[in-house]
RNA sequence: GGCCGAGUGGCAGAGUGGCCAUGCAGCGGAUUGCAAAUCCGCGUACGUCGGUUCGAUUCCGGCCUCGGCCUCCA
């Protein structure tokens, strides 16, 4: 079964070839470290982390980068604000981002390169853009020379003339074409700069990427992932630099983008405001639900987040934990898989049908007749969770993190349930329905299972 | 203004030229001391107007509505 993925240069889906199947390449634009991620920020992430694990299921080995952006006027202006080094701040929301992406149940990238750590590169591609004459020098900047690029517009499907007609922005005087964009710019001395043969300045915002990818993955990548408000301008100018300093190689042979979380039908951004830090939902509901929300809907498809998208999510998770619960003692088939899963994925990521057939799966595990069944159907749902990267946790830890979460006291809910069993002995039904009341008005509900009596928080 | 998406049952959300999505919620039944959980079953869903077709939610065209990009942005 062939891999497709949609391509948004072509604008269709095409089956996956990879230029080597022993060395699969991948690259996703990862966050500028200046502030907590919000949820939007980890739909890539997480979604990317899907086709991660796929590919890792089909080919021998995956190299996928995941930048850091650790220099950029954003983070100037935090620092500066806050009076501390640009590291201070890049430093520790570097470390947010990770904790936040591993709660989120995302794999670390096979590496994270920081863009700090590669001005050299970025400066070496610049001279070689100059020398190529697909550059040129002006007042201290160095910028990129759109006219000397004929295949510029194809990424975002947008000809020069539209947007000079649609530009917004002022265009700087040194520029010798409009669409010209900046690849070097001089720093004050109160900014962060380099040494470079223009001055001492800072990398404009696309160069980091493409350097980083050809140290790191080489000149051609097979994957090329972001969100898809970086199509234009970030990914368009990355491809024609990519492609002109490597004298018209293609660049990524695959592009692709995810659509936008929204609230209340409007992109969440955070200059609009209308955003929930994944840090913040991290306390309201457990990281594993956060990421069934952000898969349940298309990667290509706009998905609305509200309150209800998770709790949907949570109790869709509980219901499989239950069925994994119930089947705790049996051991799990080895080598098993489930195709149907996989061929949802494979088909241009569409997790919403591959969550359906993991719905089948818990029905079918629930249904099942025999011990020798269910250690098949258990094997099947564990490896069809994985690759989604869900259902890895025993079934006791994940109730036991709602419980704790709650807060409520499990030392009274276990009295109150023993009494209540006692009475249930001597056949007092009334006293036992009153116990049960009293543990309802905890939050907590009872079940009468033949293995005894269990209790979890209520929804 | 240019370019690009989207409109599916109470909610979320796939998909398809004629047949079941799925989950959540709801209703009925089995089960239960009562519940819960589980299982079984149920609901005449595809923005609108035309066209193509034996047949369209699915293809084509118009219209309406919403969103995104064109500036930093996942």
């Amino acid at each position: 079964m062939s891999l497709i993925l949609y391509n948004t240069l072509t604008r269709r889906k095409e089956a996956f070839a990879p230029r080597d199947p022993a060395r699969v390449t991948m690259y996703v634009c990862g966050p500028t470290v200046y502030n907590y991620a919000h949820i939007g920020n980890a739909r890539p992430a997480v979604v990317f982390d899907v086709l991660f694990r796929l590919l890792l299921a089909r080919y021998p080995q995956v190299i996928y980068a995941r930048n850091v952006t650790d220099v950029d006027d954003k983070i100037n202006t935090a620092a500066k604000s806050q009076g501390v080094p640009i590291k201070t701040i890049t430093d520790k929301y570097v470390e947010i981002y990770r904790a936040d992406m591993g709660a989120l149940g995302v794999l670390p990238p096979t590496i994270e390169p920081c863009a700090t750590d590669h001005i050299a590169q970025m400066i070496a591609m610049i001279a070689t853009l100059m020398k190529n004459g697909h550059a040129y020098a002006a007042e201290g900047h160095v910028m990129f020379d759109v006219p000397s690029f004929a295949g510029y517009g194809q990424l975002s499907g947008r000809n020069r003339d539209d947007m000079i007609a649609g530009a917004r922005v002022e265009v700087a005087p040194f520029k010798k074409d409009p669409a010209d964009f900046v690849l070097w710019k001089p720093s004050t001395p109160d900014l962060p700069g380099w040494d470079s043969p223009w001055g001492r300045g800072r990398p404009g915002w696309h160069i980091e990427c493409s350097a980083m990818i050809e140290k790191h993955l080489g000149e051609t990548i097979d994957i090329h992932g972001g969100g898809h408000d970086l199509i234009f301008p970030h990914h368009e100018n990355e491809l024609a630099q990519g492609t002109c300093a490597h004298g018209g190689k293609t660049y990524a042979q695959v592009w692709m983008h995810n659509g936008f979380l929204t609230m209340d039908r409007e992109k969440m951004s955070k200059s609009l405001g209308n955003i929930k830090t994944v840090h913040e939902l991290l306390s309201e509901a457990p990281g594993e639900a956060l990421r069934w929300a952000l898969l349940s809907a298309h990667y290509r498809q706009p998905l609305d987040w509200s309150d209800d998208t998770v709790a949907q999510a949570k109790t869709t998770l509980d219901r499989a934990y239950r069925a994994l619960e119930q089947v705790a003692h049996i051991q799990p088939v080895k080598g098993a898989e489930y195709a149907p899963v996989r061929a949802a994925l494979e088909d241009d990521l569409n997790t919403p049908k591959a969550m359906a057939e993991i719905a089948f799966i818990v029905g079918a595990l629930n249904n099942a007749p025999t011990d020798d069944s269910r250690a098949q159907i258990k094997a099947e749902l564990l490896a069809a969770g994985k690759l989604l990267g869900v259902l890895q946790q025993e079934p006791a830890e994940w109730f036991i993190a709602a419980k704790k979460s709650s807060g409520v006291d499990a030392a009274e809910v276990e009295r109150l349930i023993a009494a209540r069993i006692n009475a249930r002995k001597a056949r007092d039904f009334k006293e036992a329905d009153r116990l049960r009341d009293a543990i309802a008005a905890l939050g907590v509900v009872i079940e009468d299972r033949a293995d005894g009596t269990k209790w979890r928080m209520a929804e």
